[in-house]
RNA sequence: GGGCCUGUAGCUCAGUUGGUUAGAGCGUCCGCCUGAUAAGCGGGAGGUCCUGGGUUCAAAUCCCCGCAGGCCCA
């Protein structure tokens, strides 16, 4: 990124735009990255390094991509960035997830048309190929934004889902399956839907948004006995929410345990008339919910158990010929229709205790049937459309359309006992948001229950970040797994390779295309691996017969689980020796939301696979997994364009630019938790962090470049031989490289980002630079300033560096100018902390200096003595010796005196009786575990001990106490020892140092304060005067005042200095051609100055 | 209905294996600075650690019943 002579840049000016319009900064850096292939260059330095794996989860083309989704990329990017940096080789294949229904719906909505029957008109071809065309529109967006976030990826050779070759090996992983017997057809009840006309899977049904509310009917149905055995009519009251399914229905069924009565109730009377007027009828219900349905005008007649019931005939509630179907897995038998049957899944905790069987329509319906041998009537077909007319319902009308009229006609013949309305969570299709209906279809599964437990121990080697994802969420998920259903009875996706015969049912799956080729004898023009034409090839059956292919499509999500393998076109060509370095993943990262997606099929897959590819690592799949949350709007709002409160990650990074959104989304909080996305916090962190980074930069190079400094220079002294503020900058810099390693080890990214982040704004900006400013701009040359150049300059290095993979653009705005080696910083090491370097002793006496510092502020600030204004002494009291020690060391009591301006140190001493108190506090931590029970009264003990008892034990002695007639000894471990100021002067005290001034001013303290409000006085001037910072002036000063005149004589070589004044004179004649300007110093003290330049 | 997660200052969040003055940033109030800063710095005020039980000498932290929110599953 630097032009051919690396120096040029050292210490460049940042670019204008980085601090007021980041965007554009950033896209400067992109173009550099683009123009010297700075990815490349890093594939290129790493290719023989050992590998990091990485699995890029391949986001759906068919959507916009939104600021969520740079949530998960931020995270990929920053552990790849991380492990590149550690000099490991990760490959960043993209990846897209290119089939499925989703980009169907896309396709039939862009045609204008909707629904299988359709798409058959439409041609399955010409539907397939809008289809292959539609994802590449969003495609193109997504590598637009993934690029701007800096989400280096490899956009040359990504995998793609419906490329051949990749088909071609999701055949192989499923003919694997198919061989390991693992692969069965069946009938199965599935969540339906009638808009896409397929089943969907148990991790479709888990998308977000598939069960929403939704107001059903709730109705109570009478059943008639086939026997009546009386003048009042007798019935079986069955409760459902789905009037539509009645007309299918085919038996009652109760539970056997749960006990049932035969009670009278009074016929429903118009209102105002007497009940029982219009006679009375008999209703068969659990007894649990007699009061529930019948209220308190029931007459119970008779009570007898469920499995009493079994086998007594009812009449069917419609008379119409409902088409049957063959279940497949039983022989009906028609004898059994419209009995009672007995089911335990009944429960009484609604309904009447008597529920209304539709195998077809039920997953527990079905169950119930082919125990009982019943026949399955199917009113309503694979559309979701009635098939017959039927009770009011016409051929044709959409299931829940036909509820109300199938209800009014039970009213009219007086099978309705009860109507109401209920609102409950209802599944719909996850993308085209249809109500589904639970529907027995033919499907094919893989017997993932098999292998349950080698899933559950694959998985349980897994880091999981944060655990409980894995170990709670998934593993509960796997715990309960139900066997997987594949396929799909749609047209654009991977074709599941069975052929079957149609005569004797045999079953042949094809593991690749050359056995496609042979089987079928050749393949047709144009073929690609994709419906339609896969369908036109028959093979041979060994009966005799013809093999046809399944119709069926695979599940898109197995598309997604058979990464690993298909990426690189396992097992054929050199796709194995790929795939075998590629396998098993160290790292993957995706949303919670993928826990039953994703991470779950790449498990289901994984755990498979591994154990039948001799070439494969067994034992885990993924060994490490980030899980990030939802991104929610600033309120916690989940975003959604109907709420419109969808953040455009393009207008996000215009105003602030990506490094402060990555850092943003990094930082604030735990990763997994769902994210409030504020674009004021992401302004905090650009002014904040950035902002002061950038700052700190600013002006260490401005400096350096004046004074030359160079950074390799053998003249700058070394580490060990700078002043101690120096070796605290080094020492706390090594020990961030050392924290910040450790979190990013861990995956820790927020922690890492705080560590950086605090070191940044506090240590080096507020505190090494703001009181080192001077060293910088004043004097000569010599060691002592490039000494304060070569500390500020590691820090600053260190800090580029170690941000780069969160913040990667600064950072590389950073080190180009930092280190000018003519290469990007994300092809550098990360950081070794050089514990050499490591000063702990310096580090905790620079913690006593700020504590003592923010205690003598806030005691300034009381006073109302601005720091300008000297003061005489600042007296100390300690518990610890320990502490006086290091605060008394020189270079202790330079930071504080200079940075509280006060001339010396007043008394110092850990405690003299008269100003203070020791107090001692019981050490619970220690005593606790020893005492237990007496604790309390320990403690009290302790608290009333004499000063003479706590200076003992201070003293390494013992105090015995009396504790429940036990002697107890109390040492030096068992007390926290505090100080008590004991006198009226005001202090401040953080119970371990008491630290209070000498506030009384005499003439000399006051003549330099009035000294130094010259000097600031003075520097305003020549800022409003706009003068360079090192111009030097001529000033003449006038006091009105004796003392001030002393001041201005006394300390002339001061405000000369801090003024850079070269012609200083006190008196009452002004510079030729200047004004005086008349400033009030103080309400007693007034001013006349001018100066100018010379 | 079940599982998982979350609940700490006005807001966004830290808070180690339980240990006695619960922290930060922002905001707010007060003040300061002007030779890195389209800025910055300092000092205050601000808390029922969601409620209620329990375990313990000791609970923001562990356990249980709730409440509220989120995600997932039925």
């Amino acid at each position: 990124m630097t032009p051919s002579d690396p120096t040029s840049s050292r210490f460049a000016p940042l670019p204008a735009d980085a601090a007021k319009n980041p965007d554009k900064a950033e896209l400067a850096v992109l173009a550099v990255w683009r123009e010297r292939k700075v990815l490349a260059e890093l594939e290129a330095a790493r290719k023989d390094a050992p590998a990091f794996v990485f699995w890029e989860g391949p986001p759906t083309a068919n959507g916009r991509p939104g600021i969520h989704h740079v949530v998960a990329r931020t995270v990929k990017d920053t552990v790849c960035r991380y492990q590149s940096m550690l000099g490991k080789r990760v490959d960043r294949k993209a990846g897209w997830d290119t089939h499925g229904l989703p980009v169907e719906l896309e396709v039939e909505k862009s045609l204008g048309i909707s629904g299988k029957p359709q798409i058959e008109e439409y041609g399955v071809a010409a539907f397939n190929a809008k289809c292959r065309e539609s994802v590449w529109t969003y495609r193109k967006e997504w590598e637009e934004m993934s690029e701007r976030i800096g989400y280096w990826l490899d956009y040359e050779k990504p995998y793609v889902t419906y490329e051949d070759d990749y088909v071609e090996s999701v055949w192989h992983v499923l003919n694997r399956f198919h061989e390991a017997g693992l692969v069965y057809q069946g009938q199965r009840v599935v969540p339906f839907c009638g808009r896409c006309g397929t089943g969907l899977s148990s991790h479709e049904i888990g998308q977000p948004g598939v069960y929403q509310d939704l107001l059903d009917p709730s109705v109570t149905v009478r059943f008639p006995l086939a026997q009546q055995s009386g003048a009042e009519s007798e019935s079986f009251l069955a409760w459902t929410t789905t009037p539509w399914t009645l007309p299918s229905n085919v038996a009652l069924a109760v539970n056997p345990k749960v006990d049932y009565v035969r009670a009278r109730t009074p016929l429903p009377v118009p209102k105002g008339e007497e009940k029982g007027s219009k006679g009375y009828e008999i209703v068969w219900l659990a007894k649990a919910r007699l009061g529930a349905v019948l209220g308190e005008n029931a007459e119970v007649l008779e009570t007898v158990s469920g499995s009493e019931l079994a086998g007594r005939a009812y009449a069917p509630v419609f008379e119409a010929d409902i088409p049957e179907i063959e279940p497949g897995a039983w022989t009906p038998n028609n004898t059994n229709k419209w009995h009672i049957v007995l089911a335990d899944y009944v429960t009484t905790e609604d309904g009447t205790g008597i529920v209304h069987q539709a195998p077809t329509y039920g997953a527990d319906d079905w169950i119930t049937a082919k125990e009982n041998n019943l026949p399955v009537l199917r009113a309503v077909g694979p559309e979701g459309r009635f098939l017959v007319d039927v009770g009011g319902a016409s051929k044709g009308d959409l299931f829940k359309d036909a509820d109300e009229a199938l209800m009014e006609d039970l009213k009219q013949r007086g099978l309705l006992f009860k109507k109401a309305r209920e609102n409950h969570s209802y599944p719909h299709c996850w993308r085209c948001n249809t109500a589904l209906f639970y529907f027995a279809t033919p499907a094919w599964y893989i017997r993932t229950t098999s292998y349950k437990d080698r899933m559950i121990a694959y998985n349980a080697k897994c880091n999981w970040v944060p655990p409980e994802v894995g170990q709670k969420r998934l593993g509960d998920w796997l715990e309960n797994n139900i066997d997987w259903n594949i396929s799909r009875d749609r047209y654009w996706g991977t074709p599941l390779p069975f052929w079957v015969c149609g005569d004797c049912g045999a079953e042949r799956s094809v593991g690749s295309k050359a056995e496609m080729e042979r089987l079928a004898g050749g393949l047709p023009e144009g073929f690609d691996n994709h419906r339609p034409l896969i369908d036109e090839l028959v093979f041979d059956c060994e009966c005799g017969s013809k093999m046809q292919r399944t119709k069926a499509v695979v599940d898109c999500w197995f598309d997604s689980g058979s990464m690993p393998y298909a990426q690189h076109h396992f097992p054929f060509g050199d796709g194995v020796e790929r795939t075998k370095d590629q396998f098993p993943a160290d790292f993957i990262a995706e949303g919670l939301d993928q826990t039953r997606g994703w991470f779950y099929t790449l498990l289901a897959v994984g755990a498979f696979m591994a154990e039948v590819e001799p070439e494969l690592e067994k034992g885990v799949v993924y060994k490490n997994c980030a899980v990030n949350g939802l991104v929610l709007d600033k309120s916690g709002v989940k975003m959604s364009k109907s709420l419109g409160n969808i953040v455009n990650p393009w207008d996000a990074m215009k105003e602030h630019g990506i490094d402060a959104i990555r850092w943003y989304m990094l930082s604030s909080g735990a990763p997994w938790l769902p994210k409030r996305f504020d674009m004021g916090g992401v302004l905090e962190v650009r002014r904040r962090f950035l902002g002061t980074l950038q700052n700190s930069y600013r002006f260490f190079a401005e400096y350096a470049r004046i004074d030359g400094f160079d950074p390799d220079s053998k003249e700058n002294p070394a580490t060990a031989d700078r002043p101690e503020i120096d070796r605290w900058l080094v020492s706390r810099t090594e020990t961030l490289v050392g924290d910040v390693r450790r979190a990013m080890d861990l995956f820790d990214l927020a922690g890492a980002c705080r560590s950086i982040e605090g070191f940044v704004v506090d240590e080096l900006s507020n505190w090494y630079i703001r009181r080192n400013r001077r060293r910088f701009w004043k004097g000569e040359s010599g060691p002592d300033k490039m000494g304060a150049y070569a500390s500020l300059h590691h820090a600053l290095s260190q800090v580029a560096l170690l941000m780069a993979p969160m913040a990667p653009f600064l950072s590389e705005i950073l080190w180009e100018r930092l280190c000018s080696n003519g290469s990007s910083v994300h092809l550098q090491p990360v950081p070794q902390r050089n514990s050499a370097w490591v000063d702990e002793q310096l580090e905790s006496s620079m913690q006593l200096v700020v504590r003592v510092v923010e205690m003598g502020r806030a005691l300034r600030e009381r006073s109302g003595l601005r720091v300008r204004q000297p003061l005489k002494a600042l007296h100390l009291r300690a518990t610890e010796q320990e502490s006086l020690d290091l605060l008394a060391t020189g270079f202790a009591s330079e930071q504080i005196l200079d940075e509280l301006n006060i001339k010396a140190w007043g008394s110092l001493a850990t405690d003299d009786g008269q100003l203070c108190q020791l107090k001692a506090k019981a050490n619970f931590k220690t005593l606790g575990k020893r005492l237990g029970k007496q604790m309390k009264k320990a403690a009290a003990a302790i608290a009333s001990f004499t000063q003479e008892q706590v200076a003992i034990c201070r003293a390494g002695g013992e105090v015995p106490v009396e504790l429940d007639g036990a002697t107890v000894f109390i040492g030096a471990q068992d007390v926290i020892v505090s100080v008590e100021a004991s006198t009226d002067m005001d202090v401040e005290s953080d119970g371990q140092i008491i630290v209070f001034l000498d506030t009384e001013l005499d003439d000399a303290l006051i003549s330099e304060g009035l000294a130094r409000e010259v000097v600031s006085r003075v520097n305003s001037l020549r800022k409003e005067a706009g003068l360079a910072v090192e111009q030097r002036i001529a000033l003449r000063v006038a006091g009105g005042s004796e003392l001030l005149r002393r001041a201005l004589t006394e300390h002339d070589a001061l405000i000369s200095e801090e003024t850079l004044t070269t012609d200083y004179a006190v008196g009452e004649t002004a510079l030729e051609g200047c004004e005086w300007t008349e400033v009030e110093l103080s309400p007693e003290h007034d001013l006349k100055l001018c100066l100018a330049p010379r």
